[in-house]
DNA sequence: AGTTAAGCGAGACGGTACGTCTCGTCTTCGT
DNA sequence: ACGAAGACGAGACGTACCGTCTCGCTTAACT
């Protein structure tokens, strides 16, 4: 007997409008209807693949949430390099903050949602941040080894606090003012 | 002619109620029965007073969202008064950081409760950071003088971060890290 | 110590106000917040005299309603002072069923109450129909006495029947079919 | 396109539960929540098939009450069989009227509903009076034929005004009285 | 004249039920 | 398998009314 399989291109048309609606108003106040509308697919479509509306967020988290920074390129200067990285460190933060905050108050009650969701979270290679910073040891900016993970967190934390007080869009002077301001004293400091 | 105002003991019971589970449940999974039943009211006592649960909540936020900091002591030395600082900041947002929560999903698609929050939120008397970084450069401690509000920023930054991705609770050897790991290196950069 | 008397005044401006709204809106519309409104009295004053709202209807009922039927008038034989008896119990019942429809419910489970309202709800004096009955027999239209109450009280059973299972109003030929078919076949059997 | 019918086995359900809560409960103190949770339905399903609660009673009634009163057997005697008619349908008020009483207000405002409500209140095989008086006039007992329907009415305004007007319960010497006092001399007379 | 217990209008209060609505999930049809 | 449509259980929403309570004010004996 034949069975038909289901279709790889209404998986993905769910799964996208489940990302956007997620970020536009959160867990709660997506409904199934929303995302079926918007993936012009009928509820029946999105239970035939998924037990639920948790199951199908959780997939999204899963197969979408990719945090990758941008290689970082080098610029020929710590402070660029550093400027480079904390701009890409934005952009994705920017791209995916509604989505987290979206889901926020649902991972207080919601215990398999938060494991699912911190286990897709931290992605970031920090290679990328110890390779920039020995560059600039080797360039003489740097007096000593600094911890690339100590600097990450510091920078993340000032994005995601930005994010989360402030909100979108992030400009240019926010990014100078956190690299001059602070990572560059910081990691100077920690230099030696 | 008498006119019975409303009893100003209810408005605290219902306030206080909300603000509860808010942290516990997130706006939209907070229900005005499940208020009522809190404040031991009822319903019709509430909607005396709100127009409806946004408008309730906005005004828990007016009322109730005061991020005041305990007045800092002088501990002798700017290192001492750094952490007693910091550790204060961590304790008041434990306190509000599920409201936060639970409310970040909403404020997305709400901006009149974003605008709210928001200018509720500072609320820290500056000066007093700016009467502990005085004091530290009487004491020799510091070389210069130090932008209060920059500092905060940094110190808020961390204190969030952590909060919301790691969970509280928040002990001392976070308090230690982030005070000689970033607050004072980054007060020394500053001070020249 | 002097102790203040409930003021009659009140009594009657509540109890006029209460009849007011019974022939506007009627019992299950009228709210105890309308009368004393209407009454410019508080519910306070309104339950320091009744125990609830069927309570003061029933007392309406008994203080205002009189069930008084227009005299018999002697039409000159038996048939028409019963059709006349039984036009007038008619048009009685007619302006008032609505209400006892309303308290029925109560007086189901509150028989202290429906003691009440029986006990003023004949009304009818009984000499009148005794009268008309004592009339027919010196007219020679009956052989012998005949038990008033017992004429009256089959009379009142076929007026509400009527008026519960099909409605007001309440038409000549209901009045003739009554009076022909049942009353007057029954007083002669019961003259003997 | 397909348009889904409402499913007659929830009806089924919502109709039993709410048969069961009205002889548990009554009408008044029986609510649509309770009806929802013991047909394991939601309040949405009962609304979406009546109007209201009064409706949902009144069809209740008209599909489960039927007024069928035993068959009534020979008695041997007139007077014995109009005894045990007039014992029958006492019983069968006495079973129904605390319901209709309850419904009395709302059908009152409701013409719609209470001419529902009649067509189904009768359900008295008349034949059943017919035999009896037939009977009668076999044995003797009454010189022609009488009208089922007419002694039946009476009957049936007996009853229903001792009921709303006294209450259960319904004794033998109110059986005894109406028979002796009013129908027996009635079909009397009324046979001619 | 002053005291004082009570009545009074106003209206807030807790409680309960209502009827409406939204939403997650399931089912059926016709393509 | 898919879209469309909609029934269903669950349960929150905001409203209405009930009967109780508390508030300040007024009234009318009794001091």
């Amino acid at each position: 007997m034949h069975v038909a399989p289901l279709d790889p291109e209404r998986d993905r048309a769910i799964l996208d409008a489940t990302m956007e609606l997620l970020s536009e108003v959160g867990f709660d106040r997506m409904t199934v209807d929303q995302i079926a509308k918007r993936a012009k697919a009928s509820k029946a479509t999105i239970y035939r693949r998924w037990a639920g509306k948790p199951e199908l967020v959780v997939d999204v988290i899963c197969r979408r949430f990719d945090m990758d920074l941008p290689p970082g390129e080098d610029t020929g200067s710590l402070r660029g390099d550093l400027a480079a990285l904390f701009r890409g460190l934005c952009e994705s933060v920017e791209r995916k903050h509604t989505l987290v905050i979206g889901l926020s108050s649902t991972l207080v009650s919601n215990q398999e949602l938060a494991r699912t969701l911190r286990a897709h979270m931290p992605a970031k290679d920090l290679g990328e941040v110890g390779a920039l910073l020995e560059r600039a040891v080797e360039r003489g900016e740097l007096a000593g080894p600094v911890d690339p993970g100590r600097l990450f967190g510091v920078a993340k934390a000032l994005v995601w606090h930005r994010m989360i007080f402030t909100g979108p869009p992030i400009g240019e002077p926010f990014v100078a003012e956190s690299v001059d301001g602070v990572l560059m004293p910081l990691v100077r400091a920690w230099a030696g």
